[in-house]
DNA sequence: GTCTATACACCGATAGAC
DNA sequence: GTCTATCGGTGTATAGAC
């Protein structure tokens, strides 16, 4: 990998996290990189494969990051705790801000689009596996699908990110109240057999009702 | 209200719906709304500003659409039935789309962010309101701030909207997670007085070692 | 209030010298 | 692999005729 393609490829999440998707552009990469301008249509073929190819980058090193700590995830209450220390510090680093500006102009751009289910998927595997692990472990463990709810959380993790840049007091508020679902729900997790065993009965009165 | 000025208007929402929040310009709402590019300037100001109208005569109209709903809602699961239909139908217009094209956008641009906020505010008092209501009649909905949940679920929305547009299998998948997981908060939230004292204990416990 | 015309900046992308 | 120069197109915004 030379030089000027592992400059542009940086310069492009730090124009994606300062600019937006909306102010991106070949011109300023460039600029942002130290580099000629026509370097990236030489290296990379167009602005959208550019970003595609500093996003799988940018998630494959993030991603990679976490690995071993994940390895090491043994309970539900290791997993809250880790989670919250992933999300601060992705979030600290911009590489949120980067997915939620990558997924708001894949909406239109099928390029984009292919780059935003790659990172989405690579951070879900990651997620699932050590949600399966821990879920395995748990009395109602199975009522809840690993790889679904990766996804819930990714999914939560960037609609907070979006809220961040407009209102962060407000997006504070918003973890809170998910901070306390999540604990109501960790306390329903660690009930005994016996309110564990009501629970899983109740559950089915509420899905009947849902799906009738 | 001229009908120049709404037929813009129209045409801005229209526009961040299906062009996103990258692809918005005073040329091309012009254009959709078959008026003179000019008058945009004329009318607006600023691209800024015909954005900042446009979400706001959006939210209002919609916001209000769902005011005799929501009043009617007496219960949690009624709120959680009628919740469902809002997202649906919120979803299916692309109101929900615009409002993640404007937060994105937000993220870079003031006037943006002040539309994102107005916006965001409006669904959160609205969806405050019932929540409140439906909460105080619970014997655990004391636990979590109607304001904050409010906000929560706003941010959620975003998120799983974008998700969407990137991977609808995965959405889908993901919006499954969160039913299950809403479903056992329910059922917690539903359980009987002795039941019920025993999460608030489990719940302070849970509470003391996050802090701690 | 609406139109044409236009100034000026920036965009993606390419050709061709080095 | 990097540079300059340049094409054609689009963007915001304004001036001025009607």
């Amino acid at each position: 990998m030379t030089d000027t393609r592992t400059k542009l490829l940086a310069a492009t999440t730090e124009s994606l996290r300062h600019d937006g998707i909306a102010g991106l552009s070949a011109r300023g990469v460039a600029a942002r990189a130290g580099v000629n301008q026509a370097l990236v249509f030489y290296h990379f073929g167009s602005v959208g494969e550019l970003v595609q190819a500093a996003v799988r980058t940018s998630v494959d090193a993030s991603v990679g990051s976490y690995r071993a700590r994940f390895d090491e995830i043994g309970s539900l209450a290791e997993l809250l705790t880790v989670g919250r220390e992933l999300h601060e510090r992705e979030r600290a680093l911009g590489n949120v801000a980067v997915m939620a500006q990558l997924m708001a102009g894949a909406q239109q751009d099928l390029t984009l689009a292919e780059a935003a289910r790659y990172a989405m998927a690579r951070w879900n595997d990651q997620i699932e596996d050590v949600v399966r692990r821990v879920l395995g472990d748990n009395p109602l463990g199975d009522l809840v699908d690993p790889g679904r709810l990766a996804q819930a959380i990714s999914a939560v993790f960037i609609g907070l990110e979006l809220y961040d840049g407009v209102d962060p007091v407000g997006s504070s508020a918003a973890i809170e109240a998910l901070e306390t679902l999540v604990a109501m729900l960790q306390v329903a997790a660690e009930l005994g057999p016996v309110s564990s065993r009501a629970l899983r009965a109740k559950l089915r009165q509420v899905s009947a009702r849902a799906a009738g």
